[in-house]
DNA sequence: TTTACTGTACCAACCAGTCGGTTTTTTCGG
DNA sequence: CCGAAAAAACCGACTGGTTGGTACAGTAAA
């Protein structure tokens, strides 16, 4: 593949995110990305043969794209738990829009796609418990940090914005403390 | 509504449910309900005008029935928390596959259609929180349930079912110690 | 020459919702 | 209680629009 096809790849991925993000998930059409990718449909499909190679590399997509905000992250905090509650509280706001439709795209299309998901997921949580010697306190703060990812997914938060900011630091908080 | 017209009402739902549960949420089409509920197309139309009617119904039935059986697992819990993290653990086991894709069928064809959740979550979150003086332990438990839920939901939990179920136990006797 | 497309036309499947007609149930005067 | 009119419940073929995917001839860059 070609710097321009990767470009060109990149491209599409952007599209169908914002395509997602914008028109709901239910409306990620290959004509729908592809106009606004700016190709042809069978420039797309040139690239991904099917919808469901399309939808599968945006959750890859979305992965790569956390794992490499939380390993910033994980630098300037004292434990994976912290850098990973702190990488959601700011992450997750700015792409809650294109992350939530995206893979309700997926999960409602094929929850297999979604397989990719949990894998993550079971290698930060045993990461998390490692740190902490498998303390229930952790676990908490780790499924309390999901549940507001899962309330911004489905625009389902019970909270006020500030609320909601508070919440988190307050998770983060106490993720610290936890270490020391 | 005749008395009739209300089983079949009844019927037209529980089918809706159990197609989301067996194909998917993308396949939740009028035929297939129809179908599964031994009615004709018209039939459907004739009591729900419209698929968002049917969706909107769909996840309203599954909220009265999880007040319900909150409301009975109340008498038998201390605390309001308590009933509901004990609910959901006996619950959503059971209706996982079809609430999941209920719930998805509607986040996917309309966002707007989850409203009564969120709405419904405020309450349940404003009533825990009152009944334990704001605490931040008791909003944690109440976090760490949802997101037990949402694994469900997306079928991404990264449990096994023992550890689930050790989990859920966990929640509710801290639930319950928090009371006391 | 291969890769990476464009553009357009096309197709079969699907799907929400319509419509005219039929059956069942309810209502109500006698 | 009876029977007919009226209303409610229900049927299923059909329509118009959408969508995923194909086909293919041609073009431009690497």
């Amino acid at each position: 593949m070609s710097k321009k096809a990767q470009i060109t790849v990149s491209q599409i991925i952007q599209a169908a995110l914002s395509v997602a993000a914008d028109k709901g998930a239910g409306k990620v059409t290959l004509d729908a990305v592809a106009k606004a990718a700016g190709v042809s449909k069978g420039g797309l499909i040139y690239h991904f043969p099917s919808k469901e190679a399309l939808i599968s590399a945006m959750v890859q997509h979305l992965l790569d794209e956390a794992d490499c905000r939380r390993e910033q992250q994980t630098q300037l905090e004292q434990s994976t738990l912290a850098a990973l509650l702190q990488t959601r509280a700011s992450f997750t706001r700015q792409i809650a829009g294109n992350t939530a439709m995206a893979i309700l795209a997926a999960a409602a299309e094929q929850p297999a796609l979604l397989k990719p998901v949990q894998q993550h997921n079971i290698v930060m949580l045993q990461q998390v418990l490692a740190e902490h010697q498998q303390s229930p306190q952790a676990l908490l703060l780790f499924l309390a940090s999901e549940a507001l990812v899962f309330h911004d997914l489905l625009h389902i938060s019970p909270f006020t914005e500030q609320e909601r900011i508070d919440l988190e630091q307050l998770l983060v908080q106490q993720a610290r403390e936890l270490q020391a």
